[in-house]
DNA sequence: TATAACCTTAAAGTTAGCTTGAAGGTCAAC
DNA sequence: GTTGACCTTCAAGCTAACTTTAAGGTTATA
C-alpha cells in the first residue's frame, strides 16, 4: 500500500510516517518504479507498535533498544526496560499526587481567608510557600 | 540586589530571571545608573512565586493570569483556576496510572512466554495491542 | 593598571516530535 | 490535455522554557 493508504488505516499523518523514516524507525520495505513508498501488513504492524511503545511513555529514541522482539538473550533487557519505564511513571504518578494536593492545600487556606472577606496578610504568600514544601 | 546575588539566593540562573523578565513576569523595581538591574526582597518573593507556580503545574503564560492576589473580584478567578489545574493533574494521574498497568500487563504476558522459552507467536504482538487497548 | 568577576543586550541554539512549505514528478478521470 | 489528487525531497517552522554565545561595559581587588 502507498503512503496515504497507511495513514487512512493507522490514523497516522503521512508527514509523520515519513518523519519516523527519517529517525529510522520504519522504512518501507519496497519503492515503486516511480519511487512512491510500499508498506506491507508488517510494516503497518511496525507503525502500531510504535505508537504502543509511545503510549507506554517510551520516547522515539528509546523505541529502537525496545524492538527486536525475537533476538534470544535480549528478552531480559526489554523486561528490564519495561520495569524501569514503569517505575518512572510511578514516580511520575506519586510527584503528581503531591501537586494535586498541594494545589487543594492552597485553595483551602487561600479560600479560608477569602471567606472571611480578608486579603492575605502581607508576606503571607511567602510563608505559605515554605509550608507548602514544593520540591 | 543584583541579578547575581538574586540569582544565588533563589537559585535560579541569572539568564532565567533575565528570559523571565523578557516575558514581563518580573521587571526589577529599578536599575542602577550603571543599568544593572536592581531587585528587592519583594521582587525575590514574586520569583519564589513564579517557581511555585510552575511546581503547580502552571506554564508561565497561564502565571499573569493567576498572580493579582489582592484584586478583589480575581478571587473567584483564582480559586477557578486552581480547581482546574487540580482536575487537570488528576486527569494525568489516572493516565499515567492506565499506563503503569498497561506495562504491568504487557511485562507478565511476555513473561509467560518466554518464561516457556517460547517466542511471540507471529502477529501475536499486534493482538496484544488490541488487548491492552492504549488510547 | 591589569585582570577577574561582575553586568549589559540581542540573537541564536537546544530538545522532542512533529507540521508546513516550496518546488516538482505521477497518474486517473473528464 | 488539463485538472486534481496523489506522491517525492529538502528545508524551515513550531512550542516551551530555557541556555549559550558574542560583543562589550563596569567594578573590585592585587
Amino acid at each position: 500500500m502507498k503512503i496515504g493508504e497507511l495513514a487512512k488505516l493507522t490514523n497516522i499523518p503521512a508527514s509523520t510516517i515519513r518523519f519516523y523514516e527519517s529517525k529510522g524507525l520504519l522504512t518501507p520495505t519496497t519503492r515503486s518504479a516511480n519511487g512512491y513508498r510500499l508498506y506491507t501488513q508488517q510494516n503497518l504492524e511496525k507503525l502500531q507498535l510504535i505508537k504502543f511503545s509511545q503510549s507506554l511513555g517510551f520516547s522515539l529514541n528509546e523505541i529502537p533498544l525496545l524492538r527486536n522482539e525475537n533476538d534470544e538473550l535480549n528478552h531480559t533487557v526489554i523486561i528490564e526496560r519495561l520495569e524501569k519505564k514503569q517505575k518512572e511513571a510511578d514516580i511520575l504518578i506519586e510527584q503528581m499526587q503531591k501537586k494535586s494536593q498541594r494545589i487543594g492545600s492552597l485553595t483551602t487556606l487561600l479560600n479560608s481567608y477569602w471567606d472571611k472577606g480578608e486579603c492575605l496578610p502581607e508576606g503571607k504568600l511567602n510563608e505559605l510557600l515554605k509550608v507548602i514544601d514544593y520540591e
